[in-house]
RNA sequence: GGGCGAAUAGCUCAGUUGGUUAGAGCACCUGCCUUACACGCAGGGUGUCGGGGGUUCGAGUCCCUCUUCGCCCA
């Protein structure tokens, strides 16, 4: 194919929707995205593993943009790996989202007028299923279209058969270690969701709200009372008494004695409690034990009755214990209406001494919003304790790292005060709690419950049919699971033994506890053996990103409408100019900041660079034609020109950077980070810079500049500038794949050279030499500087870049003047510049300029320059290097610092006094020949 | 209330154990349609490193304190 041809075939224009088309399902079906477990160093192969579970989005959820950030991460890290020459396995999957999922088809059947009780508990789960058969998944195929390198085939589903074994297993290993246990607890409760939630799962919000203070008059003496406040005041109903602190002598003479809750007009004790905080409030508190965690524990310690007078629902009602409590006018009326009736009555009463403002933090359930209600009932609970010790010291001790750093005492701070996590949910959608308990239960013989692997086991004791128990589990008692479930835990596969422990988890902080916690607690748990006493962490590093906000900070929301729906951007721009914008827009643990009202500013950065890369890419086709290029290694030294040098040079210096930015795939000695790689790697925003530079600043605006004359048809060094540039940028397309992968490959599949059925994807990624740079690259960057230097002149003299400029170059170092003088047919054809003898520049009609390597620039502008500003620009520049100058001789003088500060320090201190003094001098110079002083 | 953290250019952020004249991207300004690219090219940065105090030969970096903001847990 001709090189016109094929120009012909590379539009001017990047168009991404053509260029992208049939890549992905290139990729696939020659199976670039497949992981193979015999091939990883743990199953006898050659590579190191390299695996990342993805964070299951909800079955029924759709793409956005954190799912976007999320996964792009992913693919970076996954795709980088890959080229480097890992076995890399990406494993997708989804959440079957417990409560999420459930609620929205429940939405759907209320539309039909319907309730999940109307269809009963096997039916209605029929009906999800059928949901999520026809509705979900969606968001996998829409992970395709942003480019994810997934291995789909080992695609994995929290509710699977697989899956659902492995809750089944850990949950009934749990409950016969003594783990797992059922409490009657205050524990969150939705009253639209009707479940308990866990601790996480109710999220405190700052709000704004009314301290009521109520009057409850000691039993007997009208006129004594006790002054109790409350924020909520319908929960007086279930009151059981009035604590206050034992050494507080304001109530001191009243403990013992009787008040009557003005209320419902029963009379309750005043008991001591030492929980009660003697500064908040007037330092007495009504004990709700029903309705609140911490009475729940006063009226444990004081054994009190714990009537509950809210149903499920959050209406007032006589419910257990409660008999007699409730009066009639109440019974059947919301929480928040009974609240406001209460209030009116208590304040008709004379009860209600005042109300303040007041703010507090409101509980609401993190998937409807609706408040949280404390709540009794019994629930299935985790113990957490000895689980959190192993994974607390696996953070502590280096095993596993989380980035940003500052999340680690987050964790440390969670994981030293944990509380017991409650796993049952009041819901059908799930997996239902392993326990059993014996139909016709014989005291004395049957135990009271116990779990088993089993569907419709016997009673253990007699024999007996068991019924199973109603609730299911937290969503996140099977997420937790996910590094190993999705492996074939509890058989011990080979994807098991391939790829756990897997590398790095990429998720947000806000699932921190959640989720991330709990992995590192159940992976440890269940790999506990004789050579792993406590076990192996699931991975080595939790990189933990920001989240996607608007233009004024505030998160993406559905609710806000200020959302940017990654699919848009991709059929606007490609994937790759959302990828990269995402990267480069990113710094660690930093939140992207995107303009959903400016969706082609917002996502600029990626899409100009896309460009970029293609616009390099015609120029090859054109100008470098197909025929074969010679390899970058064979050509000899003395082929090499500055220029190549130049560029081998800053290839191996972006190279560098990128690597370091990446930093180390994993502990050095395959067990703990050590302190100083710790913190290293994961900058994906620097590499992203670092590649930026190298081809558009270095590439583009350099070298390929200085190629053009070298690449015209018959000139002699055509064929080594042909090797050098097709090398350049073919190492250039090899890391910036990760972040663009489709520009990128098809690009690199037109390269002179490419060889048929190879794909970039799989790639070699590139290798830093150990060479030091040729000496003569220097040579190419003083050219540089003197023509940046004559543009400076042009464009603060107004000159039209038409206008050819007279320059002479005076440099100490006879080389770099021979070198920029070689170059006079590029800084003429770039900059119109014409290199004289500094003899034939007008000593009174010349703008001069002295570059850092000590280079003198002379640039003649007769009729032009202004020597009294030129004057001025000179003496201002010597002005600031003379104060710098003070300042360092100052401290060349000071005795202790010479004698304190490091050797190496002071040496350095002194050669930049001696370059400084030098440049001082030749300012002097220029300034006294331009009758200045 | 307890804990963790942040404050550096208009915006978003780097600045690795204290040691060049504190950097980058974006935005912005000026001039250019130069034959790969106007989604481009060339040039343009004087910022009380939040305030105050301290340690040190030396502080954006370490310590104390104040102010403002964020996150987590009560």
């Amino acid at each position: 194919m001709s090189s016109e041809k094929q120009a012909a075939e590379l539009p001017s224009r990047y168009d991404p929707a053509a260029t992208d088309a049939g890549l992905y399902t290139a990729w696939e079906s020659a199976g670039i995205f497949g992981a193979s477990s015999t091939a990883t160093s743990r199953t006898g192969g050659a590579r190191d593993p390299f695996a990342i579970v993805i964070p299951p989005p909800n079955v029924t959820g759709v793409l956005h943009m954190g799912h976007g950030l999320n996964n792009t991460v992913q693919d970076v890290l996954i795709r980088w790996r890959r080229m480097a020459g890992d076995e890399t396995l990406w494993l997708p999957g989804t959440d079957h989202a417990g409560i999420a999922t459930q609620n929205v088809v429940e939405k759907q059947l209320a539309k039909a007028g319907k309730t999940r009780d109307d269809l009963g508990r096997e039916p209605f789960i029929e009906e999800v299923k059928a949901f999520v058969a026809e509705k979900g998944g969606v968001i996998l195929k829409q992970l395709r279209a942003i480019g994810a390198s997934a291995d789909w085939t080992r695609t994995a589903y929290t509710f699977s058969p697989e899956l659902s074994r492995a809750v089944r297993e850990i949950f009934v290993r749990w409950y016969d270690d003594g783990l797992i246990y059922r409490g009657h607890r205050v524990t969150h409760w939705c009253s639209r969701c009707l479940t308990a939630l866990s601790d996480e799962e109710a999220e405190s919000h700052p709000s704004q709200g009314l301290m009521y203070h109520v009057r409850y008059a000691i039993e007997g003496d009208p006129s004594a009372a006790i002054v109790v406040a409350t924020t909520r005041p319908e929960t007086m109903f279930g009151d059981v008494a009035v604590a206050v602190h034992p050494d507080d002598d304001r109530y001191r003479a009243l403990v013992g004695k009787r008040v009557i809750n003005p209320a419902n007009g029963i009379a309750i004790p005043v008991i001591a409690d030492a929980y009660v905080d003697r500064e908040f409030g007037t330092g007495a508190l009504k004990i709700t034990p029903a309705h609140d965690a911490n009475d729940f524990d006063v009226g444990k310690r004081h054994a009190l009755a714990m009537p509950i007078v809210l149903t499920p629902e959050g209406a007032m009602h006589e419910g257990a214990d409660a008999a007699g409590r409730v009066p009639a006018a109440y019974q059947g009326l919301d929480r928040f209406d009974a609240r406001k009736k209460v209030a009116k009555a208590l304040d008709a009463a004379g009860a209600l001494v005042k109300t303040e403002q007041h703010h507090n933090a409101v509980r609401k359930c993190y998937r409807c919003d609706t408040v949280v209600e404390p709540r009794l009932s019994d629930q299935w609970f985790v113990k957490m304790a000895p689980l959190a010790a192993p994974a607390l010291a696996a953070v502590q001790d280096g095993r596993v790292r989380i980035l940003p750093e500052r999340w680690e005492a987050v964790y440390v701070n969670w994981m030293e005060n944990i509380r017991d996590w409650n796993i049952s949910r009041q819901i059908w959608w799930g997996h239902r709690v392993p326990v059993f308990y014996c139909v016709a239960r014989k005291p004395g013989t049957c135990r009271e419950h116990f779990a088993s692997r089993d569907d419709n086991p016997p009673c253990p004791d007699c024999g007996g049919a068991t019924r199973q128990d109603n609730d299911v589990l937290d969503t996140w008692f099977s997420s937790q699971l996910w590094p190993f479930s999705t492996l074939g835990w509890p058989d011990k596969t080979a994807d098991l033994k391939a790829f756990y422990p897997t590398d790095v988890l990429v998720t947000a902080p806000e699932i921190l506890f959640f989720w991330v916690a709990r992995m590192i607690m159940s992976g440890m748990y269940v790999t506990r053996s004789a050579d792993h006493p406590d076990g192996i962490a699931p991975f080595h590093s939790v990189y933990l990103h920001g989240t996607a906000r608007d233009a004024q900070h505030r998160r993406m929301s559905k609710s806000l409408g200020n959302g940017i729906d990654p699919l848009d951007v991709v059929g606007l721009y490609g994937a790759d100019a959302l990828r990269w914008t995402v990267i480069a827009g990113m710094g660690l643990g930093s939140d992207l900041l995107l303009d959903h009202e400016n969706i082609e500013q917002s996502f600029s950065t990626g899409r100009n660079f896309a460009t970029k890369l293609w616009n390099i890419g015609r120029f090859l086709l054109l100008q470098v034609g197909d025929e074969p290029v010679r390899h970058v290694g064979e050509l000899s030294q003395k082929e090499l020109t500055p220029a190549d040098q130049w560029i081998l040079a800053r290839l191996q210096a972006a190279v560098g950077a990128s690597d370091a930015a990446l930093g180390p795939p994993r502990p050095a000695n395959g067990r703990a980070w050590g302190e100083a790689e710790r913190r290293r790697g994961l900058r994906l925003d620097e590499f992203a810079e670092s590649a930026r530079a190298f081809v558009w600043n270095d590439l583009a605006d350099w070298y390929l500049e200085h190629a053009k004359t070298r690449l015209q048809p018959g000139h002699p060094e055509r064929e080594v500038a042909r090797a050098v540039l097709v090398h350049a940028f073919d190492q250039a397309l090899r890391f910036i794949h990760p972040i663009m992968p489709f520009v990128t490959e098809s690009l690199w599949q037109r390269l002179p050279g490419h060889e048929p059925g190879t794909w970039l994807a799989r790639a070699q990624w590139p290798r830093r030499t150990d060479a030091a740079p040729d000496a003569r690259a220097a040579e190419f960057d003083a050219v540089r500087e003197v023509i940046t230097a004559v543009r400076e002149v042009r464009n603060e003299y107004v000159v039209p870049p038409v206008q050819p400029l007279t320059v002479a170059v005076t440099a100490r170092d006879a080389s770099l003047q021979r070198a920029t003088a070689a170059e006079q047919a590029f800084a003429a054809r770039v900059a119109k510049i014409e290199f004289v003898d500094a003899a034939a520049i007008p000593s009174a009609g010349a703008a001069r300029r002295i570059l850092g390597s000590g280079i003198e620039v002379a640039v003649s502008l007769v009729g032009i320059v202004d020597f009294a500003k030129e004057r001025e620009k000179l003496a201002t520049e010597l002005e600031g290097l003379e104060k710098q100058l003070q300042a360092l001789r100052g401290r060349l003088s000071n005795e202790k610092f010479v004698a304190k500060a490091p050797p190496a320090v002071v040496e350095a201190e002194r050669a930049k006094e001696r370059e400084w003094a030098q440049r001082a001098g030749q300012l002097a110079e220029k300034i006294a020949s331009l009758g200045g002083t």
